[in-house]
DNA sequence: AGCACGCCGACT
DNA sequence: GTCGGCGTGCTC
């Protein structure tokens, strides 16, 4: 018998299988997506078996496979036709799709020792006579008391009992010591809600429901507030009662807490979360929950799309228009498309949720393609809060670069009636660059084309593409004179300011910087739920499906940062921002108000967030994408060209866009190349060709070939990005 | 990717 | 005369 391996070498050059001999003692076990250990050149490194032969007709001398690593783990049938699609659908290398599948615990490399983690239970040893014991041990209150404490709960983590007195027990064998596998991550249902329905929750809830065991893909399209977490829950807990599995994917972990206390409280050790908030230790058991079959439903962010349930009943993706769900390093998946493809693979039905969907769901929705189910109705008594625009423009006359006067009275008026509020600033650090006043010196990034950005806290200018960092001196490098300016605002500096001029308020920050530490978010979300802080402030972070009843006023510092980015979707991206966090005021009873800051108050996103009408914006952004031919009216592909020497990796990208240009369908528009966004990027110049196109059959295999062209050269390489979620 | 082989420069 | 630079090619 023989084994077609991949091995865990993640090139270009290496994607394909190599043939292996399967020792006789292994073939009873072997199957078909094992992880092996296999001798390859002069050393042993892992791989994934992909088939299985009973003869082969090979002039290479065939090696024997060294071992099976685990004879319990293998990637069934379905991970592996999903591996094929991502190597389809983003043109990456078959291991490297198959190791993206998998938590780092699982992948085919050099083992760590074992993930699992056992705990030490102490036991009675059977068939001992338990009144006899006390009655021998009476004398040693510490024994004693283990033994009370066995009879009562007949195991005991060793953890929780006294070293030497259960030493001697263990000693005189009368209890015994088990080393049993735990799970780190164990949670338990808790009271169970009952909870009912709006009439709008009920009929989509319904209209879903009758889509159970088919392939179909709906827009659940829900204004901010009117519940669809609940309308999740209730399918969920239909589709588990019918004995089938759930997925429920989020953008991002951290900021949804609250949504997984729902999922736990409702379904306890049924759920499995998976993120990458969690140690390798929690999702390599998290993962084995999955693959044992132990839990029916995955709650995660992205990569918990590859989660192994079997017999899906519904896929749901949370806030759909999320940037999260597409990776942006190899192998550049979009999540939604997974999970279109899974959905298909159970006949599952597979629900897009959101308050403002992306222009691709919506125009889909439109044709037909996705059924399109609303939520337009605000929960309870809560209703949309009123939008104020604050042209900054006239408030620069007054000096006012900050607040506005709207804003400082509405602040003022907050705090005095002990009502809470969120600034957004969309930017972190204390200033986004710093120069010098008397020689015009400003600090860059040595390996990017871009400022630095100064944090306060640490004294750190910090690169915020390449994470490059250098402490800031007292005086100018350049010229030496005390003379440094901190210009641009970021939230260190609001938080300054806000300090300064409302003295009388608790001020939390919430930004990256704010929220590395493990469990550091949670705790600033459950402090300013729990009222100990009156202002919080934070990047888009706060943004997203946070639900605090007691914030009345949501302020926009400066709307433009987003809105400023030269990419199709930065208008797109800009709306969706605004929308999202004016939702998180007035959430209950008391009436919510927005204040949004901007330089551009006639800009047509403004003016749909004032209308707050998704629809104003979805017509307007349509007419402005079909005129430029951009996504939903065309797909899109972008191609960099990398490389350190600028004049040489030019030259390649004009050879790569001519090339593209003679090999594509006519009806294809190349476009390029130009520099990337940020032109240097960690020492390596990029150069961008944008592929436009609706329908080519040839356009994969010449991508594909361009691709192998350049695979094996060392100075200049190519970075495709199938469906960019920015350009 | 990682490693051996191999063919030319400055050293004990 | 040898140690060692990293270019090239191969791995079932």
């Amino acid at each position: 018998m023989y084994a077609k391996v991949i091995i865990e070498y993640a090139t270009k050059e290496l994607d394909k299988t190599f043939i292996y001999h399967v020792p006789l003692a292994m073939q009873e076990i072997i199957r078909v997506g094992m992880k092996v250990k296999v001798p390859f050149g002069h050393k042993s490194i892992y791989g994934f078996v992909l088939e299985l032969l009973n003869d082969v007709n090979t002039e290479y001398e065939i090696k024997e496979i060294e071992s099976i690593v685990d004879p319990d783990f293998f990637l069934n049938a379905e991970l592996l036709k999903i591996a094929d699609y991502l190597c389809e659908s983003t043109l990456c290398p078959k291991i490297t799709a198959l190791q993206t599948l998998l938590p780092s615990s699982f992948k085919a490399k050099g083992q760590k020792s074992n993930y699992n983690y056992y705990e030490t239970i102490i036991k009675l040893k059977p068939q001992v006579d338990v009144t006899t014991i006390k009655e021998q041990i009476k004398r040693y209150p510490g024994q004693l008391a283990i033994i009370l404490k066995l009879e009562k709960e007949k195991a005991i983590n060793q953890k929780l009992i006294n070293g030497s007195s259960l030493k001697t027990l263990l000693n005189k064998n009368i209890v015994i010591a088990e080393k049993v596998q735990k799970y780190r991550i164990n949670k338990t249902r808790g009271e169970k809600v009952k909870r009912k329905l709006t009439d709008e929750q009920e009929v989509a809830f319904q209209k879903i429901m009758g889509s159970l065991g088919q392939a179909k893909t709906f827009l659940l399209y829900g204004i901010t507030g009117s519940g669809k977490t609940i309308v999740y829950l209730e399918l969920i807990k239909e589709v588990l009662k019918r004995g089938q599995t759930a997925l429920l994917l989020v953008p991002e972990i951290l900021l949804t807490t609250q949504i997984i206390q729902t999922f736990y409280q409702e379904f306890g050790s049924q759920v499995a979360i998976l993120h990458s908030g969690l140690s390798e230790g929690e999702k390599h058991d998290e993962y084995l929950k999955i693959q044992r079959g132990e839990v029916s439903m995955v709650v995660g962010t992205r990569s918990a799309i590859f989660a192994p349930l079997n017999n899906l009943g519904i896929i749901i993706i949370d806030e759909e228009h999320s940037s999260t769900y597409k990776q942006d390093n190899t192998p550049k998946y979009q999540a939604k498309d997974i999970a279109s493809f899974r959905s298909t693979y159970h006949h599952c039905p597979l629900v897009l949720g959101s308050a403002t969907p992306t222009l691709e769901s919506k125009a889909r929705a439109d044709k037909g393609v996705f059924e399109l189910v609303a939520l337009t109705k605000r929960v309870g008594d809560a209703i949309l809060p009123k939008v104020t625009i604050v042209d900054m423009a006239e408030e620069m006359k007054n000096k006012e670069r900050v607040l506005s006067r709207v804003l400082q009275a509405k602040i003022k008026d907050r705090l005095a009636k002990k009502e809470q509020i969120i600034l957004l600033l969309n930017r972190r650090g204390y200033a986004t660059f710093v120069n010098c006043s008397n020689c015009g010196y400003t600090y860059k990034c040595p390996n990017c084309d871009i400022t630095l950005t100064y944090h306060a806290s640490n004294n750190n200018l910090i690169c915020h593409y390449c994470g490059y960092l250098t402490k800031k001196e007292k005086l100018c490098p350049n010229c030496h004179e005390e003379a440094l300016n901190y210009l641009g605002l970021g939230t260190e500096k609001l938080e300054e300011y806000m300090h300064k001029n409302f003295p009388e308020a608790q001020v939390l920050r919430m930004d990256q910087d704010t929220t590395t530490k493990k469990g550091a978010h949670e705790r600033l979300i459950r402090d300013f739920q729990e009222e100990k802080y009156d202002i919080l402030i934070g990047t888009q972070m706060v943004s997203k499906g946070l639900n605090f009843p007691k914030v009345t006023l949501v302020g926009v510092i400066n709307a433009d940062t987003s809105l400023n980015i030269p990419d199709f979707r930065s208008s797109e991206n800009t709306f969706q921002l605004l929308n999202q966090v004016a939702g998180r005021s007035g959430r209950s009873n008391l009436p919510g108000e927005v204040i949004i800051q901007t330089f551009n108050p006639d800009n047509y996103v403004m003016d749909c967030v004032l209308k707050n009408s998704y629809d104003a914006f979805y017509n307007q952004e349509m007419r402005i994408r079909h005129s430029l031919k951009y996504p939903p009216y065309y797909y899109l592909i972008g191609v960099k060209v990398v490389g350190k020497d600028y004049a040489k990796t030019l030259t390649e990208a004009k050879k790569v866009k001519e090339y593209l240009t003679k090999e594509v369908s006519k009806d294809t528009i190349v476009l390029g190349p130009t520099t990337a966004l940020i032109l240097k990027f960690n020492n390596e110049y990029r150069f961008q060709i944008i592929i436009k196109y609706k329908f080519d059959a040839k356009l994969k295999m010449v991508l594909k070939d361009i691709d192998k062209m350049y695979a094996l050269r060392n100075d200049v390489y190519i970075d495709i990005d199938i469906n960019p979620s920015r350009i």
